[in-house]
DNA sequence: TGAATGAAAACTGTTGACAGTTTAACGTTT
DNA sequence: AAACGTTAAACTGTCAACAGTTTTCATTCA
């Protein structure tokens, strides 16, 4: 019936209910690979796997398939969706546009105590920097996007932002991780914080969205250079 | 069981499965207003209604969910989820942003066909006004507004648009029926294509975005109005 | 050898039933 | 009459079983 850590897990959370447990631990199981974009989700199996039946597992994947992390055909099942190039450029643009509008709200009303928190956030990537710790730099890259859109204060922002990183994390041909330009990157995040920390929507604006931009460059410019290796 | 003229629809399409069906049955009903704001949803009464069981409705909700138009609650099941004030200036915030992105996007991409597609409403919102006809002028703006999301050529900037849309739709305290001031609209409208038409991306990208807040502009005059009513 | 065929296995879509929780009603007590 | 506690009804969360479809695979036939 399910293997032990998963279940005591559960146990320690009776307020939630099956299905939005499962939301989650498919959707990790989804982001880290462990099932392969392309493939199609076995139910039986999922549903063995966490101990439950298949109901709550159904209901979580068509949760999912609303965020684009798995689509539904018909008598087939939920496949994991797969993200192709074009997607990817799809998404860095729109992720671009929100940033930047996050950086605009976040010049409008972020808190002393967030900003504080950024600020915190930089120095210690900047110290990953250092000791070329790119695997934490990740880390705390995606933390600090998630706290800008935390800054802005708007939970819709936040959640359609978060959206489409998860979705990004479905595009398998070259590894984020290994995208980062660390010095350039934390440069432009020093940039975006003082501007907010001046109040100066409209270059936030601008300096979030030319992040997200440099960001969609050096990614084209990894699928070219995966190309002329083949 | 259910009631006779849903279940003929329900024949028709063998091809979908309930719970596919019921996503759109169902979201038809709350933005109709049939599911008032704020009010639980039966999943009995729903699935009596349907001629189907629990199950596919319930899995319909969880898809719903994640959209924001229902939330649900651990033992309670799921309520109609309520927007208020600073939820819909958030909304037009964040659809403005989108528009724009949409407009320069469109700038770029948009095929002769539908720029030719675009002028007909526009003649056709012209004719509206003058005949006074709000009702189908908001139809049409809804279609020109959707065009616009397809001539960008984003599936993902369609559907978070659409997204928006629906959910405003949960803010019940003014008709956003009689928040269109026709005319000006309009003139907004032609100024978009006209930039779309001209390849200007930058002048179409500040024109969508216009638009939209000039739209959120008029909600907050209701909203005022409207207060000093009660 | 290889394509066509047909049965069996695997899996999804849907249902009805059961368990546990929440809500409502009702009678009791102060 | 209001507050409290108890009990019944209603509803959600979960499960197991059934029906129908898709896939697999062995067999047959060209």
């Amino acid at each position: 019936m399910g293997d032990a850590s998963t279940t005591t897990a559960f146990e320690l959370r009776r307020s939630h209910t099956l299905s939005s447990l499962l939301v989650d631990q498919i959707e990790a199981l989804i982001l880290s690979g462990e099932l392969d974009v392309g493939t199609q989700v076995n139910e039986v199996a999922l549903a063995k796997q966490f101990g439950v039946s298949r109901g709550p597992v159904r209901e979580a994947l068509r949760f999912l398939a609303n965020d684009g992390l798995v689509s539904f055909v018909a008598n087939r099942g939920a496949f994991v969706r797969e993200v192709d190039e074009p997607d990817m450029l799809e998404i860095y643009d729109l992720r671009a546009v929100l940033t930047g509008h996050a950086c605009a709200l976040a010049a409008e009303n972020a808190q002393p105590a967030a900003l504080q928190e950024a600020k915190t956030l930089l120095k210690a990537m900047d110290r990953a920097t250092e000791a070329e710790d790119a695997e934490t730099y990740y880390d705390l890259n995606l933390r600090f996007h998630a706290l800008l859109m935390e800054m802005a204060g708007s939970g819709r922002l936040a959640r359609s932002y978060g959206s489409l990183v998860k979705e990004s994390h479905l595009f398998r041909r070259v590894s984020l991780k290994n995208l980062t330009d660390m010095s350039e990157s934390n440069a432009h995040h020093e940039a975006i914080i003082a501007a907010i920390a001046a109040r100066d929507v409209q270059t936030a604006r601008t300096r979030g969205e030319a992040h997200v931009i440099a960001g969609k460059r050096r990614f084209q410019a990894a699928l070219i250079a995966e190309g002329s290796q083949d």
